[in-house]
DNA sequence: ACTTGATTCAAACGCGCGTTTGACACGCCG
DNA sequence: CGGCGTGTCAAACGCGCGTTTGAATCAAGT
């Protein structure tokens, strides 16, 4: 009788219940390899259990699939929470933390975080489980987003605009998560550690937001700028 | 015998050459479902051909991925082109049509794109023909943005700088693609029609751009704004 | 008319997938 | 002990996939 044991495998430890494993293995599976590429085989070995288990478990792939999908949510939504702050916080300190705390959910420089490459599935090629996902972990985050602009702005600009300003500032971190290969190759490589990673990063997208809202100097000094003809200067 | 007659199958006029027909069906195929859910015999039925035109054609179902995605990129080249600037053309009017362009390109109002969502999916999770997509269509693409820019700010800026404000520019447009059904669950639906389709998107990207930049007043004018305590202003 | 090569076709092959099965091992109450 | 529900297991089922086959069809070349 070949025995299953801790030596063979290896590859999660025993005594986390079965249910969890197979939820972790199949949310790294999916992120991986997406839905359709991800086999239940290479699931089931990657956690240990046997090819029935996610029958048992979860009744078919599809609904692993989902749960996965909230596990890895719900994972996520308790690391990198964002900073508790006193009432007399000015609000440029909360957007640069809010964007720090983005890029770093998104990026996780340190490890790769694949609960949020499952969840960027879902955003890119929306399922079922997309809206549930947007309700309770995107929408409070841009909420709070606008939010912050509108303390910042004081009211000057309408929710309208401070929604178009919110996504931009939210685009500007995305492009990195979702086409970070493509960028990597547009940009050269000392260039990518020195200026793209998460600290210049989160510098360059809060002061290019402040700056356009101007709440700081541009980013270039215009004293120093020659005249240009100024042909039609928009309304 | 059972004639199979332009009335059966109505799916492509039978006028065009067979390989075309089906690169055609294959990337619309691969476009909306992936690489893998995408099955060689629904691209045949499609593009009206016998299952086996594949294999003749092409060997087999990976290289006919990597072809029909050139093929989707060479199509998609000649439309949309960039309008020619004369020399006079001010870089406050380049970077508008830019940016009015590339969203033109990304979102296709009018027609569904689906050559562009076959890139997209590219960018998103490269495969080998993702490289040769980016050399020949992306970095061009980049590179005369940056240009742009250069001559926006008058040598102002670093081009590791001018790269990064390029790479913002991009994400703003980028996310309303790739994030696109996400933006409209968050984004009231009035207001996606109003503020979020082609020409006020292009503004908005634009004007932002600007700002930061410091060639245009701040989006919120900050004359009538109140006194702010400048904590820790940067560097 | 016969040959040749290119193209199309219906049919099948083999494999890997998701899923199901039925037996087996264990812990718990009577 | 004997029944019972829970969890585990190896093995198989059936299906749809990508791929292959070998014959049929057709248009030129000689």
């Amino acid at each position: 009788m070949v025995v299953v044991d801790s030596s063979a495998g290896a590859e999660k430890p025993a005594s986390v219940e079965p249910r969890e494993r197979i939820l972790s293995a199949a949310g790294q599976e999916f992120a991986e390899r997406g839905y359709e590429a991800a086999t239940v085989r290479d699931i089931c070995l990657a956690a240990g259990v046997n090819l029935a288990a996610v029958n048992y478990y979860f009744g078919d792939k599809q609904r692993l699939y989902i749960e996965s999908v909230k596990h890895a949510h719900e994972q996520r939504a308790g690391q990198v929470p964002l900073p508790e702050w006193s009432a007399g916080t000015p609000p440029q300190r909360k957007l640069r933390d809010f964007v720090g705390n983005l890029l770093e959910r998104m990026l996780g420089f340190g490890q790769p975080p694949w609960e949020v490459r499952l969840m960027m599935r879902e955003v890119l090629h929306p399922t079922d489980a997309c809206r549930e996902l947007v309700e309770d972990y995107v929408r409070p985050r841009f909420t709070l987003l606008v939010s912050i602009l509108d303390e910042l702005v004081d009211g000057r600009l309408s929710q309208t605009e401070l929604r178009r300003v919110a996504l931009s500032i939210i685009g500007q971190c995305f492009v990195y998560r979702a086409a970070g290969d493509v960028v990597a190759m547009l940009v050269p490589r000392e260039e990518l550690k020195s200026h793209h990673s998460l600290t210049p990063l989160a510098d360059h997208v809060t002061g290019y937001a402040l700056a356009a809202l101007g709440e700081t100097r541009p980013l270039v000094d215009t004293r120093q700028r020659t005249i240009h003809v100024q042909e039609e200067a928009s309304s």
